[in-house]
DNA sequence: CCTATTTGCTTAAACGTTTAAGCATATTGC
DNA sequence: GCAATATGCTTAAACGTTTAAGCAAATAGG
């Protein structure tokens, strides 16, 4: 038990009298080896605790079995959700993850990217931060020849495989569903425009008020961190305007909370004078007063579906990165802070 | 560039006509190598693009540099704060984590436990699941000779190095903060008896109670999976009493939010009519309303300790586990839900 | 009964790196 | 000028595994 060196398969070819290729055709179930060895061979490996030598197989076969995820943050509940799913997926076909998280800081992505390099990892799975533009170190992984699956955000920027959802639709959704409402003059405090899912959620805004014909007011559109502090101080800017909107649609729900803290701080009420839409469904929106309406992103299923898209490429050993782009329709949960039509 | 094959050491050795173990030492500043075949070595390998491989070094070395990190779960304000501090001090040291997810199972845990050795970590960092009792893999890991290192939860029951906070004194903190606002009957809605903080919690508040002289009753001290869910339904539990607290200390933020909506619906009001102090700081604990008063547990600290601890032990090659308790006082957030003595 | 095939193993090289040991050549101290 | 030391490299083995190639013995096919 205490044993302080590890157990190796030469120990237990030592004990048996066999080779140690013997030994590891064995323990893999090779159809050259009796099974009466075969079992020998697992009895001793369990008798002196042997632990296979991860590195050791790795180098020799030139596979690590580790990916490597980089996210913006964990907790956040869509990426560790994300996380959480590809986890599973790939646990389940022998690939362990590595996380790194860059803090929406690009040189931090580039660190962590190199990193993920030099642990010979056998794909990235990866959601850039919104600092990044360059994209130099993303070709720097395709040009090693690993999978790289990007999701959320990054989709057609490099060309490569990319799971998210229809943001564009979404805004489309979101702008209905407040039309529905009653409202006239919808505000968007959109993500930055260089990402492209921020965008895409503007042109959805900008493109489904002119399907219902109401006012493109550029005081009505404005670009934020979409931190919960910037998400307050542009919903003051908001309030300062002297032709008030009557609905604002946040491009995430962490700056829809600091723009609820205003509303609700100012006493304007939700959702009767002010509508409130978020975009991320984070737990939070559930839990504040008054609750915030959101798109559910279905981060369980993209998370799945990226550790799917690896494996497909870990499969098929030609490296041909056939694009493999899926958007998911996204869904739109309606709270208190924009149901001003009860059913 | 577009090198498909990856250059070795022996590739840069070829291009200048010198040994592998030369290049090696040359890209390590090794004393005994001449400057100009040092430039030559690292100029070489700067155009061939080489990027050491991390499998081989470590399998030569017996050193991984890889830090296995198992938590309960990251979509937790604390258990992402202190992941982020561990990775900023390892990485600094040239290591690498692997972040694990429990998920609160101890199976799970076992499994992870499993896939961090198979993946020959120098070291694990650890959180326990609220379901772990049984601590035979945990032995697995310190007979395996590798340092383990748990924080939050877990103190004491190995023996091994803990980072964590004072948890004891914490709840004598709540409970004489509640007493100066006015309240003469507390409740705790407690974590599990068996996870040793939420134990030390409960004798915190007990002996609290005592030394005020405030009536201990069997019925003001619950025990709780401190989810959302189960905050409510003891919540319900507590108002049901004929005789009604005035004040509750909930070990657990979230089980502290659930409560709180409770509250909210039924109109009861905070902090008059009941006091509300929850634990873990969590960022929603000042989004809600009203916002929540918490315990801040210096996430960020016992990250970096727990990172510096393994540290330590890495580098002393002697594995005596010098047993390294580090305790750390916790502060109390005071917030709406327990103001009832304005400044 | 003889060839062909299958079975069950062994041998040896390989993955890319590190490192102990060794060996010239150059430099220093006296 | 000679021993002692320093400098700058090479050789070769090692880390633990996998795998192509090969070989003897057993079995099958005719």
């Amino acid at each position: 038990m205490t044993n302080k060196k590890k157990a190796t398969i030469k120990d237990i070819a030592n004990v048996l009298n066999i080779s140690p290729a013997a030994v590891s055709k064995a323990l893999h179930d090779d159809s050259r080896i009796s099974t009466k060895t075969k079992e020998a061979v697992k009895k001793v490996a369990k008798d002196l605790n042997y632990q296979p030598n991860h590195l050791a197989s790795a180098l020799r076969k030139g596979k690590s079995h580790l990916v490597g995820v980089i996210v913006p943050r964990t907790n956040s509940n869509f990426f560790s959700s994300v996380i959480q799913n590809i986890e599973e997926v790939l646990n389940k076909e022998g690939y362990n993850i590595i996380i790194t998280q860059s803090n929406e800081s690009y040189k931090k992505e580039c660190n962590n990217i190199d990193t993920l390099l030099f642990t010979q990892v056998d794909g990235i799975i990866a959601s850039m931060a919104n600092e990044t533009i360059d994209l130099e170190y993303y070709k720097k992984v395709k040009s090693k020849g690993i999978p790289l699956i990007l999701f959320d955000r990054g989709e057609n920027d490099l060309n490569v495989d990319y799971i998210g959802i229809n943001d564009y639709d979404s805004s489309h959704m979101i702008v209905e569903h407040l039309v529905k409402q009653g409202c006239k003059r919808i505000a968007h405090i959109g993500g930055y425009k260089h990402t492209r899912i921020f965008n895409n959620r503007i042109r959805g805004y900008v493109d489904a008020l002119k399907k219902y014909d109401l006012p493109l007011d550029n005081e009505l559109l404005i670009e934020s961190s979409l931190t919960i502090k910037d998400g307050r101080e542009k919903m003051l800017q908001l309030l300062s305007l002297k032709n008030r909107p009557d609905a604002v649609y946040v491009a995430g729900d962490y700056a829809a909370l600091g723009a609820l803290q205003i509303l609700n701080e100012q006493h304007i009420n939700m959702p009767k004078d002010m509508a409130l839409v978020g975009f991320g469904n984070e737990p939070f929106t559930s839990m504040v007063t008054p609750t915030i309406s959101s798109i559910n992103q279905h981060s369980a299923e993209i998370g799945k579906l990226a550790a799917k898209t690896f494996l497909e490429h870990a499969k098929k050993a030609t490296i041909k990165q056939s694009l493999n782009k899926i958007i998911l329709d996204a869904e739109l949960i309606v709270r208190d802070s924009s149901s001003i039509i009860k059913k």
